[in-house]
DNA sequence: CTGTTAGCGCTTTCAA
DNA sequence: TTGAAAGCGCTAACAG
């Protein structure tokens, strides 16, 4: 909008736009002289490069896109924090795109983004994506990271967290502290975090020697209110001592049913959860949380985005593995 | 990236770039015969318009720029939440900077916004921002819509809460349930929003003849544990039975430091905080929030301005104020 | 060290 | 209904 341009500054200075870019542009074939008369008026005049013309010109965009399921979550916000801030040191743009867990959304998303509007992208990928065969059509095309959400097999660098090693801990944490019945409470079915979560439960169990009964998993992510009920169901049914809750947006349905019940927390059941809520532990000490590094997993991927674009040599399908903080009670065990 | 253009698709089908052009974009001048061929080897060939050079020609962006403090903050993800959607609707993209309250790198931000990469801007400005001159100087160059965070006298829409009010029914809220030394934790203090919300306070205590000491008043916002330090001071010293935080960054080491000094919540103290995160009074019941409409208040901040930008007459320094919710107890008073 | 020229991909007169 | 040509603002060969 600002209406000075490059030619604008060339002819009050009597020199040739070529001169003005370059000058701009600090290149070594200019005068110091001539950038300095460059730069001073640049600056009086406020002027600031035309980045679409920039952009035609050069074909670089220096914008990355962020395409997420949601910005209103604990974990991506934090996430897009860390980006944001790695994208600014860059000198890079940020663009975000909610999927709301819609894959043909994320499908669009990135289809118009193939047009050159950004050098990157950085996508954790919907929880209703099936197939990963669309994505093996457009990597390749495009610079990709893919964080916290991901396909196993394929050929872009993945940024993921320890996660069946987490609800390995998690579980184990339970067992330690003598529970005998843990619940499952699932969700991200489809996506490999779900997976390996789903796993590591299983295997702590199975490594105690702990009875499990496929009753014992509950599957969740519909609304609230029929999770709470889903959740009331298998506390009464089961009767478990212990819970491990996959995702964060189960945890609280299962607290108010406990309440609904009046089982005491910790006492009668050990909730621990998978969670991004900061304060969650703190404002409620019996919920233990499985805290996911969202922020570093934020500027991990950007940093990894930024070595590819700068063509720095990179292990093109390597998987980087950030580790979970598992807060637990201060006091009391569990 | 994808290599093909608007001359690729001319050339295979024997038309001008002119003719592809207008057909894509549904040129009424162009025959249904030619626009069903074009798009049917548009679609085939995966076209997406490089926008750099639609941007360059059209002088226009389809990008807006969100600029706010913090993106992982409960109240600004959920206000980006609803205005990612409303740009989605528009067919617009959106950027994301955030200034860590820095106005520095506020006005950074905005003067490298003015060269065209954006059509309009969705600030909350930083609480650090002292002075509206330079936003008096650029607003006129480019559609702005000021949210949460305002200036009160500058020549723009700016979308608000009811922070006044809210403070105040808190207040009232606290002496109705017997309340008599209240104490205020501050925050934002430079802003409006703060300068509302303490004159809502302050008005209710007079309003109930309650006695006030400026003692009762804590300026916060550093650090977490300093926080928490000058809080149990203040609890020591001025022994209240309640406390309206401004802010929610204060309600935890508030409930911290009642805590270490085993104050009983909400018995010995109740406590009520201005509060984006949702589960905040479920989890504890204790504590009271009041809820400003993060989502609504993108939408709306977002709907104004592209009702700016497609030049329907809007009133240009109109104040909308949205209603915060306070969340009492369901139980017990307080 | 500086200028001339061409062109990135698209849209839009103007002319046919 | 279509085409030719110009130009958005910037950059990069190439020439001097």
């Amino acid at each position: 909008m600002g209406n000075t341009n490059i030619k604008t500054l060339a002819l009050a200075l009597n020199l040739s736009a070529a001169t003005v870019s370059r000058a701009l542009r600090d290149s070594h074939e200019i005068s110091a002289e001539t950038k300095q008369k460059v730069w001073a008026l640049a600056k009086s005049l406020n002027y600031e490069p035309n980045p679409s013309a920039s952009n035609l010109r050069s074909q670089k965009s220096k914008t990355i896109a962020v395409i997420i399921p949601e910005v209103a979550n604990n974990f991506f916000s934090q996430a897009i924090n860390g980006i944001e801030e790695i994208a600014r040191k860059h000198g890079y743009h940020v663009l975000i795109y909610q999927t709301h867990e819609d894959s043909q959304a994320e499908v669009d998303f990135i289809r118009r983004l193939l047009s050159g509007r950004v050098d990157g992208i950085l996508i954790s990928i919907a929880s209703d994506t099936s197939s990963n065969q669309y994505f093996k059509d457009f990597v390749g095309q495009l610079p990709i990271v893919f964080f916290d959400r991901i396909f196993e097999d394929i050929d872009a660098v993945k940024i993921i967290t320890n996660d069946y090693e987490s609800a390995y801990n998690a579980t184990q944490h339970l067992i330690d502290c003598g529970c005998k019945r843990i619940v499952y409470l699932s969700g991200l079915g489809n996506l490999l975090t779900g997976k390996k979560r789903l796993s590591g439960y299983l295997d702590a169990l199975k490594n105690n020697c702990i009875s499990f009964d496929k009753k014992f998993i509950l599957d969740g992510y519909a609304d609230e209110d029929e999770n709470r009920r889903e959740i009331k169901n298998v506390l009464i049914t089961q009767n478990p001592d212990g819970i491990v809750s996959s995702i964060e947006d189960m945890a609280l349905p299962c607290y108010y049913a406990c309440k609904e019940l009046s089982l005491n927390i910790p006492d009668d059941v050990k909730i621990i959860s998978f969670s991004n809520l900061k304060t969650a532990p703190l404002l409620n000490p019996s919920l233990t949380t499985i805290t996911q590094p969202a922020l570093e997993i934020g500027e991990e991927a950007a940093n990894i985005l930024f070595k590819i674009l700068n063509k720095k040599d990179i292990e093109i399908n390597e998987t980087i593995v950030l580790k979970s903080i598992l807060i637990k009670r201060e006091s009391t065990a569990c």
